[in-house]
Formats: structure tokens, sequence, C-alpha cells
DNA sequence: TCAATTATCTCGATGGTCGAGATATTAACG
DNA sequence: CGTTAATATCTCGACCATCGAGATAATTGA
């Protein structure tokens, strides 16, 4: 079945290497804002929830980076005392509070997440609708085989 | 140009999901290894220079992880603390320090790293090699596009 | 031999994360 | 209502990874 196996081998090197390289957009954004990984991964968070018309609690918040209360008082700390987000305390539920991303902070996330976004599909107008059909039933394959080990941890034999 | 701009975007949005679970398998790894993820990715670095015949000295592990010498020696000594380097001094230069995995851990990483590689490869079978071809030549277009981006940083604008 | 360079390590300080417990709010129930 | 349990967030103290500055040791070149 393996034609080639080779090239099969080639393609699992070329995406280990495309993940270092979008790990180091993210490192690049953090550099450039003074923050630091964490603090990017929460920014993340917030706009992906703000997009889908949520807006994220603390203890969701905590959830999404896997980090305990202490943790997130802290980060929320540090990304409130740079502008980057306010603390709202929700009216329904007087002991939740609510997280709003600045303007400033979501125009600087958008300007430089969503440039790359935009690059990458116009980098796609060079494919056709049937090749990139093809690579988005690969990166449903590959995303499930890599979510199976990340859930399972080992391999089978563990 | 853009025939389905919309399936486009899904399919960044797919390699960002992708990054995403591929990070939660180094995580993984650390946590079942009782390690933190600098020390995973020092780790990795050792085993791809063992893997190309080369022994990695701390001063080069520093600049593959990008941490000053005084970390290194501290990731070092929790990574030799734990029996999964050895500290070597070089014979020819008695200042550098050779890193060399202890078998155990090179066992535990091919393992973890390896047979997720050995899915990603097995799953790639369900693939011709025209398909697979028009995949390659993706990722290496996307991996150009995000290379630019992490290197200059932000947009054009800036 | 002596000075300059290189490689690594030591020390003290900074900062992110966590566990345990405190505080405030809401929900359940008699 | 009043009391108790559950929920959401915060405070406090401690741990540990990282760093900058400087020390130590080995090599190179004159």
């Amino acid at each position: 079945m393996t034609r080639d196996a080779a090239a099969r081998q080639e393609i699992a090197l070329l995406l280990r290497r495309l993940n270092v390289e979008l790990d180091a957009v993210g490192q690049r954004f953090a550099e450039r804002h003074g923050l630091n990984r964490t603090d990017v991964r929460a920014l993340v968070a917030i706009m992906d929830a703000a997009r889908r018309g949520e807006a994220l609690t603390a203890g969701r918040l905590g959830e999404a980076v896997d980090l305990r209360s202490a943790s997130v008082t802290a980060l929320v700390d540090r990304l409130e005392k740079v502008g980057h987000v306010r603390r709202v305390r929700d009216p329904e539920d007087r002991r939740r509070v609510s997280l709003e991303m600045s303007d400033s902070a979501m125009a600087a996330g958008a300007e430089h997440f969503g440039g790359l976004a935009r690059d990458l599909v116009g980098a796609m107008a060079a494919y056709t609708d049937d090749e990139l059909a093809v690579v988005h039933r690969w990166l449903e394959d590959m995303t499930a085989v890599i979510e199976a080990h990340a859930r399972a941890g080992g391999p089978p034999g563990a």
C-alpha cells in the first residue's frame, strides 16, 4: 500500500516544522507586546470567545488555558495592568467576572494573527478547489490521529 | 481568483487546530515524565542532533531552545538528575560539555513521538502519491508564509 | 609566558504558577 | 426567612524556571 514511505515521512517532518514556525509567530507577538506565552494564549482564547459572541469569565479562561484560579487572577492582573482586558462584574451573577478585551488589544491581535490568516488564504489562491479539498481531508485525518495521541497519551503498548 | 474563500479560511482554522493538538502531544509527554515544556524541547533538540550523528554541547543546546547559559545549566541539571542525559567533557576541548541521552530517555522519546510519526504515515496510506504531492507543496507554501511572519514580525504596516 | 577568547558554572533576583484557605454570592431546602 | 451547601474569584506564602552579572576553567595566539 505504501508506494513511497519516504515521501510520507518527509511530509510528517514538514508538518512538525510548520508547527515550530507557527509557535514562533506567537512567540514573536509575545515579545513585541511584552507578554509571555501564557498571556498570548489567554488573549487568543478571549478573542476567539468574543468572535463567537461570548464573553469569557475568569473561570472559563482558566479552563481554556489550563490554569488554576490563583494563576488566572495573576494572569488577568497582568493583562489588566497593561490595558489589554477589563474586569466586568456580571450583573446577573455577581460572583462572576467577565473579561472584555480593549479595542487596542483586539486591533493588535487582529493585525498580527488576522494578517497571517489573510496571507495564508492568499497563498491558497494558487490551488484549485479540488486540491484544497485534498488538503482539507488530510488536515482532518492528521488532526484525528494527533488528537488520539494527545488524549490517550502513550502509544497502544502502554 | 478566490473561487471559495470560505473554504480557504476554514483550512486555515483547521491548521491552527492541528497546531494546538500537536502542542498537546508535547504537553502530554511532559506530564507523563514529570518534565516542563522547556525540558521536552531540549530533549527533542538533543534527539534530533543525535539522529544527525552529532552530540550537542551545552552552548548549542542553549541556542536551539533559546536560553542563556545560566538557564542551560539549570536545564541540564534537571535532565541529568532524572537520568535523561549525561554530561560528558569533550576530550578535545575540555571547556565543552557534550550531552548524551540515556537509552531509556531515547526509547521513551522514540516510543512517544516516533509512535505518532508512525501513525501519521499510516494514515497517509489512504492517499495517492499525487494527492500527497499536493499536500507536500501546500505544507511548503504555508510554512514559507508563516516563516515570513515569524521573522518579519508584524504585518507590512509596521 | 601572558593576554584574549571561549565554554560553562555559581549566585542572587525576578516573575509565573500553584495549593490552601478566605471572601462573597447564589441556590437549595425546611 | 435563615441556614447550609455550592460556586466564583481572590489573597497569601512557597516553589521553581529563567535571567544578568560575574567567577572559573580551558584554549588559542603572540
